[in-house]
DNA sequence: CCCTGATTCGC
DNA sequence: GCGAATCAGG
């Protein structure tokens, strides 16, 4: 993919907007993430408010060689993540609605749908897709939330979608 | 683990 | 100039 001056433009009002890399990436399609940033880099265009600080990197000379590769890997493939879901803290860049942050207490067995109320460029292979609202409406969203990789939804969200016939009927 | 941006460097 | 690999931080 090339940039040219309608990407270059679109990347930069996106940037201005305040997405981040991998969805500014994800609109502009054809280009990674990287490709993203190091084209902001070289736009000069740089900082945005407050990312990450710059600390003045510089260890970077020539990593390779000298050191031999050992590779070492401790694959820790533990799946304790019950289905609680995780009242994980979204570090949500837009605060385009006024999300209350309300505690919701442990109750047990019932797993309340805590939706992340995600944009869908920031799906990705374990956020939940189960959609909210109406995809006409401005405030639509996914669940966002999910960890098992077993399915496209969250523990809560995958019960909905495939239930049992028998129950479907007796709930219908 | 997921994500973010920053930097380097071979192409 | 480009962007993957890498680094660093949340």
């Amino acid at each position: 993919m090339n940039w040219n001056d309608e990407r270059v433009e679109l990347l930069r009002k996106l940037w201005a907007e305040g997405l981040s890399a991998s969805q500014i990436a994800a609109q502009l399609g054809g280009v990674s993430r990287n490709a993203v940033i190091g084209k902001v880099h070289r736009l000069k265009l740089s900082s945005r408010g407050r990312a990450t600080a710059a600390p003045t990197r510089q260890k970077k000379t020539s990593q390779a060689s000298t050191a031999t590769k050992s590779v070492t890997r401790s694959s820790t493939s533990v799946r304790s993540m019950p289905v609680s879901v995780g009242a994980t803290a979204l570090q949500q860049q837009f605060d385009a609605e006024p999300v209350a942050r309300h505690y919701i207490r442990p109750v047990e067995n019932v797993v309340v749908p805590i939706s992340r109320r995600l944009q869908l460029v920031q799906l990705s292979e374990r956020t939940c897709k189960w959609p909210n609202g109406d995809p006409l409406s401005e405030d639509f969203s996914f669940c966002g939330n999910e960890s098992a990789e077993t399915g496209p939804y969250c523990g809560y969200h995958s019960k909905i979608a495939f239930q049992p016939a028998s129950e479907r009927r007796r709930n219908r």
